[in-house]
Formats: C-alpha cells, sequence, structure tokens
DNA sequence: GGCATTTGTGCAAACGTTTACACAATCATG
DNA sequence: CATGATTGTGTAAACGTTTGCACAAATGCC
C-alpha cells in the first residue's frame, strides 16, 4: 500500500523538479518563477502533501507552533468558569494565527517553576501565557532572563513593565466602587479579602485606599476581613465576623464573586436584608451572581477579551525576531454590572462611625 | 558564548564515546553496560542535554507527545465550568505519563471535522479527546475509519462500541430522579430538554421514559418543554408555559443545572413555592446549584473523574500498537446530592392527573 | 556579438536523532 | 588453545526538510 505519507520529493518526482525547488516554492521564495510556484502548490494539493513539522523544526530551527498554558492552579475551573472562558478566549486568539494551545499540568510532585524550565528548556512551546500572577513571580523572573517569550495576564509591578501583560483594572474598579456607594450614603465600609499574595488583591485593595483617601472624609471606615481563598469554613467564618461587629459596615466590597456570595449568604444567616441593611459589590461576574437573590452588583472582567489580547499579544511577540524594546500593555476598565445588591444606606440609630486615620488604611475590627 | 543547546554529540564527546552508545544509554538500550549507562546519564544531566524531540520523532517516527481536545462548543466556558474541570482532570490524567495536552480551536470559516483531518493528517497529536458528543456525530465515522486512537466523552450508540468511551450513566440517574420522586407522591411530571441532538440528551430521557414504563402506573403523566440550549429568552419562555399550564406538573426533572435555575427563577417569578408547590430536580451540581434559594436538588456528574479515565483511556490506548479488538468503556454513576428543592407532592384540590400511555410517552402540553 | 547581469533551478550539506550492521573484546567451552 | 557465544561499542545510513552555493539559461547593455 502506497499509504506512507507524502514527502516533498513526492512532490518533486511527479513535478519532475528537485525537493528544493519545492520547498521553496511552498515557503513563497521569491526566486521561483509563479508559474512554477502554481504548479507546485497544485500537485502538492493533488497528492496530499502535508510538510513534516518535525523535519521543517529540526532543519530551521522553526518554532514548534504551540503556545503554553500552564495549569496549576488547583482551584481552577473548579469555583467559576474563569478557565473555561480564559481558554476559549486564547483559542479564539490564537487559532486565527495557526497557532495551537498547549495545556501543560503541573504534577504535584513538580513545581510550576520546573514545568516552565522544562517547557522552556525542551522548546515544547514557542511562547507563554502566565495566568494570575502573584505578587512575587518567579516564574516571570525566569521567563524573563531567559529571554523566552510570554504575556502574563495580571501585571505584576506597577513600575514599568518589563514584559507584555494584559490586566484588569481593578484599582479604577474599586474606586469606583467606593463612588458609587459612598454617593448613596455608605460610610461604614468593609473589604473580604484573601490571604495570598496575588496582582489582583494589591490593586483592588489599593483602589479603594486610594480613593478613600481622596475623598479624605474623616467619617469614613474600613474593616478588613480576611480568609483563605479556597477555605469555605474560613471564608464563612471571617465574614460572619465582619458582619455581626458591633459597628458593622453598611457596605462590603470584596475581591471577587465567589466571596460576595457568601457575604449574602451570611447576610441572610443573620438576618440582615441586602441592599437594606447591606450593600454589597462583587467582581468577576460569574454565572452564579446573575442567579444569587438578590442579583449581585459587580463588575464584568471581560475574561474572554483578555485571553483573546494576550494570546494577540504574544502572536505579535513571535512574530517579532527581538523582543521588543518597550513591550505592549493593555489595562481593560471593567464595567459595573448594576444589579439589586447595593442601595442607599439605611439611617441606623446607633449610626457614629469609626474614624478614619488619614494615611488610608482603616481599623481592623 | 556556549549558548547553543546542547545535542547528543557534546554529551559524547565530553564521555569520549559514540553518539550511538548515548542514545542506547538513555534510551534503556539492555545492550550497554550498566556502568556505562550511569556514566552517560550523570554527564548528561550535568552538561544540561535535553533531547530534541523533533529530531527524535523525524527518525523514529515516534509521535508527537501530544493528546488533542478540539474546541469548539462556543457555549463552552462560558455557562458553566464544565471546560475548566475536564481539562483539570485531563491535564492531570495525561501529565502522569509525560504527554501534553493540546487544544485546537475551530476557527469560524472551518468545520469541526476539517480541523480533526489537520490534525489527523500532520500528525499534530498521537490522539484525539473528542467532548459532548452528538447523536450522529461525523467527527467519530471520520477518526474510526482513520484508525486514529481516541475516546470520546458521552456515547453514540447504545450498541456494542466500536471505540473507547467515557460517559455518565444519564439514563440510571433519571430513572432514579424518578422512583425518588414517585416515591414522595408525585404523578405529574415535567421535563425541560434541549432542541440540540446530543447524546446525553437522549440517554436522560430515556431513563426517565423507561422508569415512567416501568412503573407503569397510569396515573403518571409527563410533560416536555423544549428550548434551544443557549438562547435564555426562549428557555425563559418554554419553561413559564410548562410551569403555568392548567395542569401543571408537581414534580420537574430538567437536562442540566443550568435549565433547573432557570425553573427555580420562573417558579419563584410565578408565585410557586418550591419544594411545596413544586420539585426540581437537575442534572451536574454546577457551582451555583449549591447556592441556588432553594439549593437545587441534583447530580454530580464528576467531570474531572470522567476527564481523568478518558486521559487514562486514551495513554492505555497509544500505548498498545493496534487498536484494542473491545474498546474499554465506563460508565459513571451520578450521585445525587439532595438538597432541599424536592420534596413531597402536595396535595392539590384538583388533583386529577392526565392518563399516561403505555408506551411510556406522555402527553404533550 | 561579447560580456555582465538577472532569473530559475539543482546539488549537497546540514539539523539531531535512532538503529541495523559490523566488529572488537571478553569469556566459557571443549 | 581454538571455537563459539556473549557483551559492549562504533560506523554509517536514514528520517524530511531547508538553504548556501553553483550553474545554466535568458536577458540587457555597449
Amino acid at each position: 500500500m502506497p499509504g506512507h505519507r507524502k514527502t516533498i520529493k513526492d512532490v518533486a518526482r511527479t513535478l519532475g523538479v528537485s525537493a528544493a525547488t519545492v520547498s521553496r516554492a511552498l515557503a513563497g521564495n521569491p526566486r521561483i518563477s509563479p508559474e512554477t510556484r502554481q504548479r507546485v502548490e497544485a500537485t502538492a494539493r493533488d497528492i496530499g502533501y502535508i510538510p513534516n513539522r518535525a523535519a521543517q523544526s529540526l532543519v530551521s530551527g522553526r518554532g514548534s507552533g504551540f503556545v503554553g498554558l500552564i495549569l496549576t492552579d488547583p482551584g481552577y475551573g473548579r469555583e467559576d468558569s474563569y478557565l473555561g472562558e480564559f481558554i476559549s478566549g486564547l483559542g479564539a486568539g490564537l487559532g486565527q494565527h495557526g497557532i495551537d494551545l498547549f495545556l501543560a499540568a503541573v504534577p504535584e510532585t513538580q513545581s510550576e517553576l520546573s514545568v516552565i524550565r522544562n517547557i522552556v528548556g525542551t522548546h515544547r512551546a514557542d511562547g507563554l501565557i502566565i495566568a494570575r500572577t502573584s505578587e512575587a513571580d518567579p516564574r516571570i523572573e525566569f521567563l524573563s532572563s531567559a529571554g523566552f517569550p510570554f504575556v502574563t495576564h495580571g501585571r505584576t509591578s506597577i513600575e514599568a513593565p518589563q514584559h507584555s501583560w494584559v490586566d484588569t483594572d481593578g484599582t479604577a474598579a474599586f474606586a469606583e466602587a467606593f463612588e458609587v456607594l459612598y454617593a448613596l450614603g455608605h460610610r461604614r465600609f468593609g473589604l473580604v479579602t484573601i490571604k495570598e499574595p496575588m496582582m489582583f488583591r494589591q490593586h483592588r485593595t489599593e483602589g479603594l485606599l486610594q480613593a478613600i483617601a481622596r475623598r479624605g472624609d474623616p467619617e469614613v471606615s474600613l474593616q478588613i476581613a480576611t480568609s483563605p481563598r479556597y477555605d469555605g469554613a474560613r471564608r464563612h467564618d471571617a465574614i460572619a465576623a465582619l458582619l455581626s461587629a458591633p459597628e458593622r459596615p453598611t457596605a462590603v466590597l470584596t475581591l471577587f464573586d465567589g466571596l460576595a456570595l457568601t457575604v449574602l449568604e451570611e447576610a441572610a444567616h443573620l438576618g440582615l436584608s441586602v441592599p437594606g441593611d447591606l450593600s454589597v459589590i462583587g467582581f468577576d461576574n460569574i454565572a452564579s451572581s446573575a442567579l444569587a437573590r438578590p442579583g449581585l452588583t459587580t463588575f464584568d472582567s471581560e475574561t474572554t477579551r483578555s485571553a483573546r489580547e494576550s494570546a494577540r499579544m504574544l502572536v505579535a511577540q513571535l512574530a517579532e525576531k527581538t523582543r521588543p524594546a518597550v513591550p505592549e500593555t493593555l489595562l481593560i476598565r471593567p464595567k459595573l454590572v448594576l444589579r439589586a445588591s447595593h442601595g442607599p444606606v439605611r439611617l441606623s440609630p446607633r449610626g457614629q462611625t469609626t474614624q478614619l486615620a488619614h494615611n488610608g488604611r482603616g481599623a481592623r475590627k
């Protein structure tokens, strides 16, 4: 059977030219006559020739045609649809350019960094997408020094960027949330945050603190509840404590919707009406937020769009031979999705507020 | 700079042996003395030698080390966390075997089948995972006839399998749901289903119909509401119609949780109490189901486990040279997650029920 | 019409591996 | 001590492609 895969030589033979000519014709080499190119392309298609990528990349050192995404976070996928949305966006952004997405799982026995090192070493991928950056991120340091193309979803520092990234402007969003609530009369604020040093934690928190400071209203107070990211029980406890404090906040911002939904639950549990007794604003606009009672006011973080843009940037980076002197960055402003979990403050009978130090950091309950 | 990538020759040179010896030693060829193997391995590690996969697969015809997953469904990722969970499971299952996952997006301009054909042609992947099978699935036909290794998540036919698959036993689950509700006194049932001819639709529906037929109680009736899968408005309409029928069902099964949540919403809208006036059971146990009010009784479909098993099967298939005569299959029995959306039927004042024809198919409203 | 230039093509080497075959050294056997 | 088996290693070809170099033919110029 001639079931064997067609090679460039087969094309050459049927056409009576050399393999070199076929190679050049297919590569669009200008030294091949247009007429020959035509004939080559036709026969290549006819006999079903498909270039052998292994051979190609062996000789030309050309990339693998893959862009990698590291699958690490065990909470990925379970809690929300972040991963699904992100991947959909990446796939769409890359597919247009004939690049495929390659997912590397991190086995329990290995560190994420070692997986990255392996990918870089083996050239398994031509570039990497790094999701969910944390505050001190060794991955980024390694990739930068290795000169490997990558784009992060999430910034790492406020300073001038050393690499390309796409991020959500959590700073602006949280400032906006504060202003909306302040305008509704709220003065006692709560923030539900996580222990883990993710960049988005830092940005969103700062957005809130800066907005409070900018306002400069001494009546504004802020109480902060912190819990581990994936520990449901601790999360409930922390939030319950926040809501049952004697001077409990009348408005609570949360780092992401999952936390806000828990606030909603705890509020119901404690007999607090939302938004009557308590306003709640989340972040991300996950599917459950629309279904919550009351519907959660939150920010749409446009994960899919971020992913598509990340893909675009990485592809652009791969196309250039050298790394761009000044990396491309994109800050996406999340849109406030108004639903029913926020409203004007209800004048409480015993309504005195805690003082706020002007450095912007509120008293910790 | 010696920044060039180390080759097998570098190892050979530093050791004073031939490249062939190094290759054999690293491959575990038994004709190499243990002592030499030791030395080779040591120096290889020392100088940081990483085999060039392109060269390897060029000469040995060995596979690419990738397993592909086709990203097609635009609803993927948005509605629930299926994609995220599935990918996490796949990654975990494959990572253990040093195989990587590769995601191919389907551009709007191309059909999924052409993408698959391309992957098979280019040997971009050694095997494929096909998710969410539909009732007449050309993908499966093509892959089967091409002799390409693959595993599907979801069956395609009830008959003896021609290929390996992992699936969720929706038939048994829906029968179980029916029995639970029947025991609680329900006789008027509703089913919310979708237009699209997915396999899981068929299996789950049949499970319910069979259970009804088995019961043989002429008092049992079934009304069916159908809507397009992703059309929220039509979905609401169809469900509202079902719930406001004069002889509306007292218990509603839905094909998946998304539909059940809509039932919950519509019930609230119509002033029906759940589970007092209406029992609802979903399928999949998505995150929102636990947060719904009342908590949704549903089945846990164990997506992650399915994915892990799919990966395992595919890896096993790849390891064998020939396709197994009798494909491996796995039917996972979903576990009923009892929450608060179902309960005993409330005796209605005007409680006569529709007759049920004995072929098991109920009257369509 | 001779010469330089342009244009199109072929030859052969190279990329980093694996592997069939050959061969040298060692060893047991008679 | 010759013989054959065993053991370990080297040689060289092959995988399918790209590309530097050479070269023949066609073209332009004086």
